[in-house]
Parts: C-alpha cells; structure tokens; sequence
DNA sequence: CGTACACCCTTGAAATTCTCAAGCATTTCC
DNA sequence: GGAAATGCTTGAGAATTTCAAGGGTGTACG
C-alpha cells in the first residue's frame, strides 16, 4: 500500500514518541512509589468501563493470570484497588479502583497529556493527526 | 497550544499502536527465540552509527550498566554481537553486530515495517503523518 | 614520575517480576 | 448428581533487574 522505508522511517518516529513519553512518566513514577508492571496495571483497569476480570487483565498484558494476581495484590495493599466478586460468576474476580487509585490514574493521564511531544502540535494539525491514527488503527470513530 | 482531551486521545492512540505492533514482534521474538529484553539490546544496537558503548546503551535504556554486560553475554552467546574494545579508551567495551545480528535485526525492521498499522495509510497519508511527527518531536528534518 | 581520583566494566548477592505446575472453588454440561 | 471445564490462587523456580564491591584504565596534580 506504500513504500515501505517510509513506513520504516514513521514506526521509528512512534517509537521514540512511545520512548519519550515513558522516559516522563518514570520520573512520576518514582515519586508516587509505584513500579512499572503495577503501574501498568493500574492503567489497564479503565474506571468507566465494565470491571474487568482478572484473566481478561492477564490476556491483555500477555502474562500469566497468577502474575495478574500478584499485582492485584500489591494494588490492594497501596489501597489503589479492590478485588470484587462478579456478580454473576462466583468463579470470577473482578478489579476496581478505589478513590485513590483513580485519583494516580488521572495524574498520570494528566502527565501524559501535558508533557507528550504531540502536546506540542496545534489542534488543527492534532485533528489531523487524529484522523491518520484513527484510519491506520482502523477504528474511523474513536472513542477515547 | 492544544485542548487537552484531543491531546489525550491522541496519546491513547499511540499507546494502542505501539502495543499492536509488540504484539506482532512477540511472535517473531518466539521463533527466533530472543526474550524480550535481548531484542530490545539488540534493536539499540545501531549498524550504521559508531559502535556505542555500554554505559552508553545503559543509559538510553534507563538500566543499571551491570544488565547490559549480562544482555550482551547472552548477544555474545548466540553470536549476535560482539565486544569490542573501544580505539582510544582502554577502559570501555563497544557492542557491535556480528553480520548475523545485522541480518536478525533487519529482520525485525521488517517485520515492523510490514505488520504495522501504519502501513495500511496510503504513501500520501504516510507523508503527512511523517510531517507530524516531525513536527511533534522536533526533528523537522528527520533521519531514519 | 607517581599518587590520588574518576570512570568503565564486571562479578556476586539480593529483590522484583514472570512463568509453570498443582490445587481449590465454582460453573457448565451431560 | 457427577464429570469436565473455567478462574483464581499458591508455591517453586527461572529470568530480569538493581545494588554493592572490585579490578583495570585514564586523567589531573603535585
């Protein structure tokens, strides 16, 4: 569909992107005492969505359901989340975020937000941007 | 200089898209039986720029130098790179790619070039989402 | 010159993260 | 009701990572 040492050119630019962003986020990180993998589970539970069970958490990261555990287990014990049965499925547990949790959630959000290079673009050219990702993803209505 | 929210969808989208194409290389990284973290080393690792030495590499992967030496062991093992000492400085050891490394690391660009979602976009789209991301990062005029 | 200091890499020990193999509880299918 | 399947947890072990210590080399200063 196109030249591909393009393509090579603009996978190397959203990698440094990525690179970037997660060079900014270790520095808070740090200072809210969390540690990468826990960090990115508390990414991975999104507060508007249905809560989502431990196994789907596991799949998602592309690791084994006891590690899933494991971090679920320290969220808890920084009191960022909760463990809770399903409602239908006794087998099941599901994972919230408390007030707290929520509330590093945001900051972080609110890190990436602010200090991501494309924080840099203008909003014409982040429409723009908008509509090339959304096409390359494949999803024409993105929900955010 | 941008609405914040358009900035986060935007930072969410990168995010999805960086993790498509990791999970596209997982599968590679499985046959060619390289972990994660060697792949990672080993992707530094650039043919074309002087050879760069660990402490360097340590650096750009926000890691102790002690890992690098254990990263390039294994390298070493399977013939994917070598140490070097270093012309002027007898102090510090370059990795360099063995023409085998070069060959796996080609393959990995390749596969990134081609499984990416980015490579759906028309060489149009392709060049406007290049001069975005220019801009973005600030590198108006970009070097692969 | 030579001594002190700084820098770079390596090694060993310990902590964290991750996977694999049971094991228990619950659901589903007959 | 009972067998099989599913989901989570626990324990053991491997892999990755960091920290602390040490040896080798370069640099600055007397």
């Amino acid at each position: 569909m196109a030249d591909t040492q393009l393509t090579g050119t603009l996978v190397d630019q959203v990698v440094t992107l990525a690179q970037r962003t997660l060079d900014d986020l270790r520095d808070i990180l740090r200072t809210l005492d969390l540690t990468e993998p826990v960090a990115n589970l508390l990414w991975l539970v999104d507060p508007a969505a249905d809560p989502a069970p431990l196994r789907q958490l596991a799949e998602r990261l592309h690791c084994d359901p006891s590690n899933i555990s494991l971090m679920a287990t320290k969220l808890e014990e920084r009191g960022l989340a909760e463990r809770r049965p399903h409602p239908r499925d006794g087998r099941v547990r599901t994972l919230v975020l408390t007030d707290a949790g929520e509330r590093v959630r945001a900051r972080l959000a609110d890190r990436m937000e602010t200090a991501s290079p494309l924080a840099a673009l203008s909003t014409t050219e982040q429409r723009q941007l908008h509509q090339l990702l959304s096409k390359a993803l494949g999803t024409h209505r993105s929900g955010r």
